[in-house]
DNA sequence: TTTTTTTGTAACAATGTTGTAACCTGTCTC
DNA sequence: GAGACAGGTTACAACATTGTTACAAAAAAA
């Protein structure tokens, strides 16, 4: 290989390490996997209220998350000018692509609680 | 997610949903998801300053990390009293029946992160 | 004799994060 | 005119977390 490859080969390594490391910061905030968790559980658009009812947190931080996950591209936001406002948010395809692995964590925190119960 | 989660979420008793708000903290704790990988992706035994380097963290943050990790069942501590102090940490049986569900979450952070990069 | 090693712990200042309370829009209802 | 509603935002005080530094122990190496 030569220098100019390698070389962007570790730059390329460095970058994915950067973007892994983002989402994992992204994902360990807090009531992060809630959000995914309760928006998996409903293909249906959940509404803002309806999501933070479900995780159970208030608002600023439902919206600080819900803004994150736009940012980042996992969830989509629209918004109605009805009276009052009515704001939808789903799941973009990227992150129905994480379903199964985030289904196949959650069956495993379920079955340690059952087993911890 | 599957109906039987979903049923199974429905029905679960407040002491589970503790339990279960409590794995879910846990994962959520900064490095937390950073070890757990390293420590999948190498079935051996790994040392402190192994897990350490790998992680990329602070000793505090890895001494505290371990710690819980090791008061929630999900890894084995193991002291040797050579000199200087040897000490091997492994997964537990549990925590190895999450490796499917990591491994799936990382590629998909893999993923986008080269769809990203 | 001093340094080196591993695996931590303790204290603490700096930094980051959270919830609370107040406020906002804009109509429809009492 | 005064709420009430959804879906937030802002400021701020309280709280949680992090890394840094100092320290430990015990034997072998320099």
């Amino acid at each position: 290989m030569s220098k100019e490859q390698s070389q962007r080969m570790e730059a390329m390594c460095e970058s994915a390490r950067v973007h892994v490391d983002h989402l994992l910061v992204m994902l360990s905030k807090s009531k992060m996997l809630n959000i995914l968790y309760v928006m998996n559980c409903d293909p249906a658009p959940m509404r803002f209220s309806e999501i933070k009812k479900r995780v159970d947190s208030s608002s600023t931080t439902i919206a600080r998350r819900l803004a994150e996950l736009e940012a980042s591209g996992l969830v989509n936001r629209k918004a109605y000018a009805t009276v009052p406002a009515t704001v939808e948010y789903t799941l973009t395809k990227d992150a129905i692509a994480l379903r199964p692995s985030l289904d196949s964590l959650f069956e495993w925190v379920l079955n340690r609680a059952d087993a911890t119960a």
